[in-house]
DNA sequence: CTTTTAATGATAATGGTTATCATTAAGATA
DNA sequence: TATCTTAATGATAACCATTATCATTAAAAG
């Protein structure tokens, strides 16, 4: 465990043994804003710690979104995606897909109402399904600028 | 093309030739509130069309999701399924997912407030983005009613 | 009925993820 | 600090949903 144990107290009481691929990949994850699959992780910490394998990737991810310290995201692409989630409540965000390029945009504004709405609505679907309502999941499907203004020049060419 | 074409006008534009698999897979689907898998679509028909391969299965759920038809779900436990897209507003839902058994319950009460917030969403993000939105994805995920039973048991146990 | 070719389906290939298991090293103990 | 226990790792193989290939079939038109 070389290097200052950051996220140590992190891990207290959800393993026994803090180890250096759990301190560097959840240190990666926290650092960027991009939405990264296993296979960019394994390739970025490669050149730090070329020791690091994909199964120990997979499983510290799985880990970290057990812990909450990580979302998955799961996208359709066909690789899943992870992020650090902030307790921060300002780095609060859903998310923007383009559906054509796979482009994802975060977004934080307009979030108050939405979380106001999110709320109560856990509340009453809760009450109505006997069902505990850990987390929720909003994002808008569609086309970015560019993919947008390239199918309009191609539907305009078809016809 | 055995049978009524119940749909065929619905693929008027979409696709030249409008064949058996296409017909049966959409009826299977208009027909049950199931969130079916690949898979599942395979075996349902396998009884009464037997012919009909898994490649097929694929091409034409992908064609369906494409025209607008149905809906590609992507929930993270390896396999999309898919449901069908009624026009009619009254079955519009939004899905709550048990991330221990997998369980998805639809529903649909409380919606108003939502679509409408997400209507004013839409339009503010679509603005200040350059997106083009043509589709939403709102889910509550969380522990149902027995799984949510069942881990407190264990927790009281391990502790 | 014949023709054209879009669509199909058997098969193989792909690729993300998980299981296996011998080895390693984190944390405890002396 | 050296030793011990075993949680965690990593190389490898296996798994499995999905996609690519390509010869065959059948929908629609003539």
């Amino acid at each position: 465990m070389p290097g200052p144990p950051k996220w140590r107290h992190r891990f207290q009481g959800h393993v026994s043994r803090w180890t250096v691929p759990r301190e560097v990949i959840l240190d990666l994850l926290c650092r960027t804003s991009k939405h990264l699959s296993a296979k960019e992780i394994y390739s970025y910490l490669y050149k730090s710690h070329p020791g690091i394998g994909m199964t120990t990737v997979y499983r510290t991810l799985d880990l970290l979104a057990r812990m909450g310290l990580v979302t998955k995201l799961v996208l359709g692409d066909g690789q899943s995606r992870y992020e650090f989630k902030s307790s921060d409540r300002e780095k609060h965000h859903h998310h923007l897909l383009c559906t054509k390029c796979g482009k994802i945009i975060d977004y934080s504004e307009f979030l108050d109402e939405e979380l106001e709405l999110i709320r109560k609505t856990e509340k009453k679907l809760e009450k109505k399904y006997n069902f505990k309502i850990l987390d929720h999941n909003i994002e808008f499907l569609g086309l970015c600028e560019k993919c947008y203004v390239f199918s309009e020049k191609r539907s305009s060419n078809d016809s």
